[in-house]
DNA sequence: GTGAAAGCGCTAACAG
DNA sequence: CTGTTAGCGCTTTCAC
């Protein structure tokens, strides 16, 4: 037995004796159909479980109900939360979601967006991979008035809507705190040089370096523990005198921990150490891990928000309104910092 | 401006004055169509950067070259991983990935299978939500001989192939672990009860007490450290001579080292724990945690390869062949373990 | 109220 | 080698 195809309507068109018209008709519940016949049919409807064909509508409609989502990884609970938010809003509007993760590769990442558009998405909500730099494909999206909002990674560039967080504040703040708490020597484990959230943070920690007097010690590091495993010690073997660590991702102060433990000095005695995302464990760690919070899921819930409303848009008229959303971030303060000084 | 509809092979065809078909058959490279022909459709579509509607390719084909993936959790990294794998083999196979989480519900699983099937998905993987009992709709699936297949939490009434985990040894290697270390009270913070690959973790713990001759003492707990924390201290109380916990999953193990910390018990002098799972984080505890790794990604790609094995059975004659593929998990010794006893 | 007919974008026979 | 034709499953005029 081939795989069997699916129930259409002319099935039940034709066991109702009537034609596929009146079966679409009364489905839809629009137009004028007996009640007699729409009852028949939606018994007949029910008992064969059937559903009309996506794939036929969308020919139809030029609408799938299907949105691409693009985000750099996901076995981080940031963007996972970020997509929990998404879907939230998502399903309650009947769409589905097909996700990719691009690992921030910018070849990949283009190839997921060609592959989305082909299988005629609606709409999109990406975080850019922090490797891109050729815009040219996202450009033609946006000429071609195809709806997508940025996430996260922004682009002030594409004229797009954008959901994004105060990455700079974020850094201040954390910086800030170090500072508070009686830290004399605090070094920035930044990010990525080419992302630009890590640059924000960077630039949060340069600026109260400069209200605290203090001279920028900044190491560059990717977002993993290894790298900044290595990293840190480098660091303190440098700079003995470093006494507070900035780290731009949590993933990064868990390496720095990781260090400043080998070294046998104490966190947060010797070294304060904070983080940024909150990822779950992070209130795990021992010390738990003071860091910046993100709030992803509602970010995630925003995007989807304004992507509806852009997919709107772009069906009427070109309004092509470019809103710019930034959230802020909230200080979580637990055990790898010390008290602040009154 | 309204959404610009994207360009159609007709558009081609007028410009070259072809028909459409030609046109077609160009793309192809099957048929047969003149060079010159074929070079002037070529450069057209790189022009313009053509890509062939899916949709309406899928409703002659019917074939949308779209998998759907449905999972309890993306938070979390074992099902990340797992879909990273899934992800490597499909996207060599040019099929794109409908993710969707159940969050463990039943109700949303149901919901979130029917909008695949609507979306004409070719195949699916899933790893059942545990609180799911009724399978009719699954049973359905299979009577249509559509292609599925199951991984991590089983089910062998179904029929179809699977891709599982040894929980069972798992969970023996984790019991006998803790009692050849010299404990000499283990108790089990068991997963749900509903949950099969729990159950069999905990039967494997039964039959290694039975074999150490100690009385098994368990105690069921959700996959969750607050949980955790809580059923924890509660046994510690009642069961003070409690000096190993074999935990049914690392964020389970993360919760009770919370408890016994928060005694002011050492770890793993006092009580030793072990967890399940290997959590990308569980090595960056304190003390890094002792584990069963399960291999997520090769299960992944092990799951992905066998549906596309399922479906090219599945259109030809009805072979039924349903394959169980257990893979071994392994023991991942740190630091919250004591060394074994010669 | 109902059905016939046209067509969404594409492919596959079949003529020519 | 190329074009005509029919049709995938569905929706939507437009007659009747």
């Amino acid at each position: 037995m081939a795989k069997s195809k699916s129930i259409r309507m002319k099935d039940i068109a034709d066991r109702l004796g009537v034609s596929v018209s009146t079966v679409s008709k009364a489905i839809k519940g629009s137009y004028d159909v007996s009640a007699k016949t729409r009852e028949k049919v939606m018994k007949l409807v029910e008992e064969l479980d059937f559903e009309p064909n996506k794939q036929a509508q969308s020919l139809l409609q030029n609408k799938s109900y299907t949105l691409g989502v693009v985000v750099p990884d996901l076995d981080n609970s940031f963007f996972g939360s970020i997509i929990r938010g998404i879907e939230n809003i998502a399903y309650q509007n009947g769409y589905n979601l097909i996700i990719c993760q691009s690992h921030e590769d910018s070849v990949r990442e283009l190839s997921d967006l060609k592959s989305l558009i082909n299988h005629q998405v609606d709409g999109l909500i990406l975080a850019l991979a922090s490797s891109t730099k050729d815009l040219k494909y996202l450009e033609s999206l946006k000429a071609r008035n195809f709806p997508y909002v940025l996430i996260d990674r922004g682009n002030d560039d594409l004229g797009v809507s954008q959901v994004l967080v105060d990455d700079f504040t974020g850094g201040m703040n954390a910086s800030k705190l170090l500072f508070e708490t009686g830290c004399l020597n605090v070094a920035h484990l930044a990010g990525p040089e080419k992302l630009i959230n890590a640059t924000e943070r960077e630039e949060g920690y340069k600026q109260v370096c400069e209200d605290f007097g203090f001279d920028p010690l900044v190491v560059h590091c990717e977002f993993n523990e290894e790298k900044s495993f290595e990293k840190t010690l480098q660091l303190l073997q440098k700079h003995p005198e470093v006494d507070g660590i900035f780290a731009a991702s949590d993933r990064i102060a868990v390496g720095a921990m990781q260090a400043v433990k080998s070294l046998g000095k104490s966190i947060p005695e010797d070294v304060s150490v904070i983080g940024f995302s909150d990822l779950a464990y992070s209130k795990y760690l021992e010390p738990a891990l003071t860091t910046i919070s993100q709030p992803a899921g509602d970010m995630g819930e925003k995007a989807m928000k304004v992507l509806l409303e852009t997919m709107k848009q772009s069906e009427d008229e070109n309004v092509n309104l470019a809103e710019k959303f930034v959230y802020q971030t909230k200080l979580i303060i637990r055990n790898s910092t010390k008290e602040i000084i009154q």
